[in-house]
DNA sequence: AGATGTAATATTGTAAACAATTGTATTGAT
DNA sequence: ATCAATACAATTGTTTACAATATTACATCT
């Protein structure tokens, strides 16, 4: 019950790892700057060893490269990258939104349509504003992941892609959503899925990954001009 | 171009990797099986650092499973979790056969073509011998996944997924293919690509592979009444 | 006899020292 | 002045030693 006081219970390790990953996902060391092992593992109060380890795990995440002997670079983003991975959350999500369909509790509906009725309720109330509604869009991909009750896809999603794109996300100066548009999108979804309509469902996710995908290389389309 | 020799010519915390992973899929240390870093060290005469960063890897791998001031041992393998990893093939197998469409060099038709027709000869003299095709099977795909050109797509399934997949292989006593129906779908999933025709080429790769899918289950299905 | 608590042992996590490789700078020659 | 070679410095890879945690065995108590 107190889980928010047991997350300390755990290795330096694996404390690194998670400070590692905010770190770079959040830009705190910016693409392609070189990271030392032994700048880190000052600047974290830890030996080199539990850092060298928390880097296996961060270069396994692909927010690193490194290169025996030589070390450690933060990852650049390139938009040829952000749309090979919109390819692969294409066919995880879909196949996520199809398996839903089976695997999906009453439960986990109930709560599915309570979020996107708080969702549509913010939408009126601070309309154009955009940033719940990108914390809110992840939160409803990541319940329906959930919702496959599929652990390696749930894993592949929510531990391999999911910090990449949030680096995307973080990096990308206030990319411009569409609310509306995607709350739609998303009630479909549900919709679909409810009446447990596995192909429905994940062609819906497909369309509507596809969409916000051309959102925002449009707008790096758009960067590139100015 | 002395890539033989070259290819030692690298770290030890790299070669472990590759040794850990090559003896647990192989099925030297058996699944469920407690790994004791002392041990392992001494039998690859090397210190714990680097072995723990090959631990780090070959987690993320999801081949061993570790627990913080416990150990690691060899994942068990189960019927759940195959399932599970044909689902997360169906859809990203599915995308590259898509992809490929878009991406595949004429080059790589024509070695895919000539692959096909090699199966084939060797199918007529040899017919009802699976080996050859299991290893071929795995060939073709390896090789549709490659004319993806999507680099996360190809980690993902020759890196990630495949080892797990392999695991299941050599743990299996002699799975049963069948060559001559597999071979049918390749041509027809080659047809398709080369017809640039992406949903058919997406949807007969994903028959293709539900259909290796009820093979398997239906042999585990066998084994358990026995 | 069973259960619980404590001590001993073994294993993992961490730190610090050592070795090896790479990149750089300086020196010399052309 | 430019290029090459060699030596030095800095960083990474590895080993060894130490600290912390968990498991096991034994003893004591109910």
């Amino acid at each position: 019950m107190n889980q928010s006081i047991e997350i300390k219970e755990q290795t330096k390790s694996e404390n690194l790892t998670e400070r590692l990953i905010e770190a770079i996902v959040s830009g705190k060391y910016h693409a392609g700057s070189k990271i030392s092992e032994q700048e880190l593992a000052q600047s974290f109060n830890v030996s080199r060893g539990p850092l060298r380890e928390a880097m296996m795990r961060v270069e396994a995440l692909n927010l690193i490269e490194r290169i025996p002997h030589v070390g450690a670079r933060v990852v650049t983003l390139t938009p040829e990258k952000l749309a090979e991975i919109y390819d692969v959350r294409e066919a995880l999500e879909g196949m996520a939104a199809n398996l839903a369909c089976t695997h999906i509790t009453g439960q986990e509906i109930i709560d599915l349509e309570l979020l996107l009725t708080q969702h549509e309720e913010h939408i009126k109330q601070v309309d154009g504003v955009s940033y719940f509604h990108q914390h809110g869009d992840f939160d409803f991909h990541y319940r329906i992941i959930k919702a496959s009750h599929n652990s390696k896809l749930i894993n592949l999603l929510c531990d391999e892609l999911y910090h990449l794109l949030r680096m995307y996300r973080c990096h990308s100066p206030r990319t411009q959503s569409r609310p509306t548009h995607a709350l739609n999108e998303h009630f479909q979804i549900l919709s679909a899925i409810k009446e447990r309509d596995a192909e429905l469902a994940e062609m819906l996710m497909r369309r509507h990954i596809k969409r916000s995908r051309e959102l925002i290389e449009n707008q790096l389309d758009e960067k590139e001009k100015s």
